[in-house]
DNA sequence: AAGTTAAGCGTGGTCAGACCACTTTTTTAA
DNA sequence: TTAAAAAAGTGGTCTGACCACGCTTAACTT
């Protein structure tokens, strides 16, 4: 008997594997047309079921839109579809939560880091605009703020995976950063001290708490 | 001809509706089984393909576990699938490689700092065991070291992300840390020097870097 | 009697084909 | 020429069949 056999992978996933490497090889973007379901599954040598199968995964990561008599197209990522269905099924797990806030958070403290250099005078202008302005909904601030923040990383992956975070911690209720915590952090881009942008985090949020 | 209708739900979006009131109303937790397949497609009057669409955007979500042979069961939420899902498709940009590296280095970073309360001597004579190693491969020697830390964060999110990060980062190229990397942060772990433990990354790899 | 092996059953996994509903294109009829 | 009808192409759904897997139970061996 095998050690541990790698847990057989199931043929929708396969198929998503194939998709995607159709989608590259054929430069396929936002808006273009996917082949039907007809034609992958009698090209990738699968059921038509199967397809489905992956298709619809893709559909409900938001990667794809499918038009009743029409076909299946490419769109731009759109995370709400998956957040939408989440929330029916309140299963919140006190674990999972804490690990995303977790993760969230500290991806927003290196954003504010990573930032620092690219951030011109349109983009202050901006920030503190957002960071004055009254909102009923403090965690609309929150994330109007570290979005644009986060994009000035310059780093697509962490634009990527912070929205994905950000869209899962809709569902629950966060924590937001203290009232105060956004002309902080101004004052120190302003005053051009990158060094203290990381003791601000570590005194303000839960993020990176040493020992005790 | 109406204004707006709204868009014909699908069959397999009502079945969800009908699988989450079933829990809510038999009071199903995690771990629990539900109907088999065959059993909800008769129950809810729909064809089992149906059923399996819902089940499989369940399972994409994390909601529930099929085991193939015996039945599908439900289980605390964990966003991890979708992560990876999504980050398939996000990942195959060429222009993602830097911006992957970096993000990677991040969390490396981080978590050496959150593992810092975790670690007890077990943790340490293993973390000095592989540093010690001489191994033909040092990306080798650099994934043992810190799949050992990042598992100490006891953050399984972190975890699933940055296994997905390293698995990409295999097939690019390996900008690894210097040799004496891992000595020099076993040793702040010994002294108990939590503080130093984010200046070491910054002087060491590119992260972090401030202005010029 | 105890332990081992094999058969059966229930389950998810996959496939093929049929038909429906919707949209676009083509053909037909006025 | 133009409007209506038919056809073609696509996603949406259902059914039934069969396979693969894990568990339970019966049968077999010792």
């Amino acid at each position: 008997m095998a050690v541990s056999m790698s847990p057989k992978q199931k043929v929708y996933q396969g198929v998503l594997l194939e998709i995607r490497k159709f989608i590259e090889s054929n430069q396929l973007e936002p808006g273009d047309k996917l082949p039907s379901e007809r034609e992958l599954s009698e090209k990738l040598k699968r059921g038509r079921s199967s397809v489905r199968e992956a298709l619809r995964a893709m559909e409900l990561l938001g990667l794809i839109e499918t038009k009743h008599g029409e076909g299946t197209f490419l769109r731009t990522y759109r995370p709400y579809k998956s957040v939408e269905l989440l929330a029916l099924f309140i299963l919140q797990d006190h674990n999972t939560r804490e690990d995303l806030l977790l993760v969230k958070q500290l991806l927003e403290k290196e954003a504010a880091k990573l930032a620092f250099p690219h951030l011109d005078g349109q983009d202050m202008r901006e920030l503190n605009k957002i960071s004055n302005h009254t909102m009923t909904e403090t965690m609309e601030k929150h994330r109007e703020f570290f979005h644009l923040l986060v994009k000035r990383t310059d780093n697509q992956l962490l634009v990527k995976i912070w929205q994905l975070l950000d869209e899962f911690s809709r569902t629950i209720h966060s924590e937001h950063y203290p009232m105060g915590f956004y002309k902080d952090l101004m004052e120190l881009y302003s005053a051009r001290n990158f060094a203290e942008i990381e003791p601000l985090f570590e005194k303000t949020v839960s993020v990176s708490t040493p020992i005790k």
